[in-house]
RNA sequence: UGUCCGAUGGUGUAAUGGUAGCACUUAUGGUUUUGGUCCAUACAGUCAAGGUUCGAGUCCUUGUCGGACAACCA
């Protein structure tokens, strides 16, 4: 009895808390802001989402749950010249399909222009920020370098009725872009470049995607974010290792805005890198422009519309974000676990059909030929409440192509000349010839007998070495199959700092299959159903391309394969 | 020749001054009507040197290596 307490209290601690949610229980304890726990995510949306920003909305919505609190969505879009409506409803599809809500609050940094206008201009008020009228060369210039101080810009002391007029009037489109912008005025010889008078206004004349012309002017990502953070009340602003250097900024603001004990936490956790793929927002556009790939949810891409595409479950990316964690260590994660994580769940889940991807056809030369009977088989092994259904078995069969060989090695367990092998959930065959094409040399043909005494769930069976899947020609559907491999040939392709790293892409990434043979279930099955084809791997109807009679799948994940992992070469 | 942040088996991640553990990978064996799954076993680690301590992966110092920072991007 005891031992079962003992079991269930170890599976509690079992878990460590990663050192955000240990950060987060410490703030609850000293009882900062009354305990309560507020998070966000933050997308710009100028682009789809990635497996990375999986990584990031899991920790932000999961440290909310697991605490009573609450995570907002919010739309950083402060850059108008790259964002756009597209990407807004490609954003919240991917969190709803990865199975987090956000319930009411969807917010955009847009919402808080007003109020950010209005804590700019009462920071020039108290002197700390002017508006600073010299080049971009020339601000660049006098920043200095991370090993040099810099030098105070002649704006500097500008007079705020000054500084305040002419904000105004950037606001009211008066001036050019680029011509003049606000500063912040903080330290010029700060060992922190982000601290040199950081730029956070800047005037541009696109229309935004939902406040249209109303702005001329546009905070930067250090005005804005830290703010939205205070407006919306976040307790803890979680974001990547590269934000670590704009901590001090954060707090500087936050400080100026502050009126109360209150004011949110930036936290930085490790990027997602994954190997064998490329992760950065830019590079996976240009993919998509210079159609390397087929779009944004091209299966290869590592976007989560890609991997859903691709056949991925929301509970297999969140376990592999679980199991990859959060450090402040630049790790690189190797794909294989994201594969391994699919595998799981599929495993579970999956229902086994038999389908053959390059036919061969066989001739049972004893079995009638006007005949057919119906074949139980078991759906998931792994599942018994999966049930059974029937497959259709006549004279003329198919089987995988490269499950014969003329000439087959002894380690070899499949057919071959004279070699017998089982079925299926069908009957042990034995193969007593086949036919050659005398011009290619392709085998077109096996004729081989079956033991009617064998069949499957008979009890009647014996020592095969081999157990093929295979589908009945008459019953057969045809189905377009589509491989997917790593998009990447190099392990690291962001790593080759002297290459492009278009140069590593695996030309083999992509294969269609059109002639392939499907049992009959497979004819309608619903896009996005998700099968394991037995002994090839895991494989989805796609979710655009597949319809009802002419089904269309592709190839999430292989299965684990060690003989073709041992015999390669 | 700056500031900040890191470093635990091949990879990733625990151990919060007290037995270096887990997952993946790899290898071997068992089970199997999937060369899958499952089960078992094995391989393998605290960047280095000092210091504090009864005791250091953990704290301190120095060094080495890696990353971030000089966008009117986020």
């Amino acid at each position: 009895m005891s031992e079962t307490g003992n079991l269930l209290e170890n599976e509690e601690v079992k878990r460590s808390l990663n050192f955000i949610e240990q950060f987060v229980k410490e703030d609850l304890a000293a009882g900062k802001n009354n305990q309560r726990i507020h998070t966000r995510f933050p997308p710009e949306p100028n682009g789809y989402l990635h497996i990375g920003h999986a990584k990031a909305i899991c920790l932000d919505f999961g440290i909310a749950e697991n605490h009573n609190g609450k995570c907002n969505l919010r739309f950083d879009d402060t850059n108008p010249t790259k964002e756009d409506v597209e990407y807004v409803d490609s954003i919240k599809d991917d969190i709803k399909w990865l199975g987090f809500d956000w319930e009411d609050r969807e917010f955009y940094t847009s919402d808080y222009f007003g109020k950010l206008y209005e804590f700019a201009t009462e920071l020039i008020k108290r002197e700390l920020a002017y508006v600073e009228e010299q080049s971009s060369e020339e601000i660049a210039k006098q920043k200095g370098t991370p090993t040099e101080p810099g030098v105070n810009s002649p704006f500097r002391d500008r007079p705020v009725e000054e500084s305040l007029d002419l904000f105004k009037r950037m606001n009211e489109g008066e001036f050019e872009e680029g011509s003049l912008i606000l500063r912040a005025k903080i330290d010029m010889k700060s060992s922190n470049m982000h601290m040199r008078d950081p730029i956070i206004y800047r005037i541009i004349k696109t229309p935004h995607h939902r406040t249209g012309d109303t702005w001329k002017v546009y905070p930067m990502y250090d005005f804005a974010h830290g703010q939205s953070d205070y407006f919306e009340g976040i307790t803890h602003s979680l974001c990547t290792l590269e934000f670590e250097v704009h901590r001090p900024l954060y707090d500087w603001f936050a400080d100026k805005l502050k009126d109360s004990d209150y004011a949110p936490r930036q936290i930085e956790f490790n990027r997602l890198n994954l190997t064998y793929t490329v992760m950065s927002k830019r590079k996976l556009l240009q993919l998509v422009q210079e159609n390397l790939v087929t779009g944004w949810d091209d299966p290869r891409m590592p976007t989560l519309s890609g991997l859903r595409r691709r056949g991925y479950t929301p509970e297999s990316i969140r376990n592999f974000v679980d199991t990859i964690g959060y450090t402040k260590y630049n790790a690189l994660n190797d794909i294989g676990l994201l594969e391994n994580a699919i595998r799981e769940d599929l495993n579970k889940k999956a229902t086994r059909v038999m389908a053959v991807l390059d036919p061969l056809k066989i001739t049972l030369t004893n079995y009638p030929e006007d005949q057919s009977e119906e074949l139980e088989t078991v759906n998931n092994p792994e599942d018994p409440e999966a049930g059974t259904r029937m497959l259709p078995f006549s004279r003329e069969i198919y089987i995988e192509r490269g499950d014969f060989m003329e000439d087959p090695p002894k380690k070899f367990f499949r057919l071959g000349p004279g070699r017998e092998v089982r079925l299926k959930s069908a009957y042990i065959i034995q193969c007593n010839d086949f036919v050659k094409d005398p011009e290619t040399g392709e085998i077109t043909e096996l004729l081989c007998t079956y033991d009617p005494e064998t069949k499957s769930g008979s009890g009647v069976t014996r020592k095969v070495k081999g157990t093929l899947h295979w589908v009945s020609a008459a019953h057969a559907v045809d189905t377009e199959v589509r491989l997917y491999d790593r998009l990447f040939s190099d392990e690291a392709p962001d790593g080759h700092k002297d290459k492009d790293f278009k140069e590593f892409l695996n030309p083999d990434s992509f294969t269609t299959i059109t002639n392939c043979k499907a049992e009959p279930v497979l004819a309608n099955a619903e896009p996005e159903s998700r099968y394991q084809f037995t002994r090839l791997g895991y494989f989805v109807a796609d979710r655009h391309d597949s319809k009802p009679g002419k089904p269309v799948f592709n190839r999430t994940v292989s299965l684990k394969d060690s003989w073709s992992k041992k015999h390669k070469k």
